[in-house]
DNA sequence: GCCAACGTTGGC
DNA sequence: GCCAACGTTGGC
């Protein structure tokens, strides 16, 4: 197993919960995912210490926020179990758990929203593959390489 | 608000 | 196991 830091880009819609939330909480438990890929990514591939670029999606000029860093291992979605939440699925026990999360914590916001248009711009660069900008587009969380992390905040 | 893309569900 | 129906995501 590697222990090399990786790297991640997260979703998140800022009406729900935006960087600016992220900033004055501080730290977060990242609820609310209910795509297995994306849990997959989070309860399998990520450690305390890895880097997140923050993503505004759904809305007016989305694009590439701030930063924020893996503050957890991977647990249990506590609203999950919990009949009044909207993220209340009724096929999860405590005994079997399905969904999983970390919490997530503030490190910076960027000086300027780096833009979906302008790194769409960058496909060459990135490579088509890139998961922000292939075709349907859907999935909330999701690794990026050292390379592609770095290069997109160099755009900032 | 529209709608394409796509994941999930459930009948068969 | 197939696949139509349905719900959600997310850019525009």
């Amino acid at each position: 197993m590697s222990k090399r830091r990786r790297y991640w880009l997260m979703k998140s819609e800022p009406d729900a919960f935006s960087i600016d939330d992220l900033e004055r909480v501080g730290t977060e438990p990242w609820n609310g995912v209910r795509n297995y890929q994306a849990r997959n990514f989070m309860r399998d591939g990520m450690k305390i210490g890895d880097k997140v670029l923050f993503y505004h999606s759904n809305t007016k000029v989305p694009g590439i926020v701030g930063t924020a860093t893996v503050a957890s291992g991977a647990y249990p979605d506590e609203t999950q179990f919990d009949r009044k939440s909207d993220y209340y699925d009724p096929k999860a026990s405590r005994e079997e758990p399905r969904w999983h999360l970390v919490d997530i914590a503030f490190e910076r916001k960027l000086s300027r929203t780096i833009r979906l248009e302008e790194i769409k711009q960058q496909a060459e660069r990135l490579g088509e593959e890139f998961a922000l900008i292939r075709r349907g587009n859907r999935l909330s969380v999701f690794p990026v390489s050292a390379d592609q992390y770095s290069f997109l905040l160099s755009l900032e």
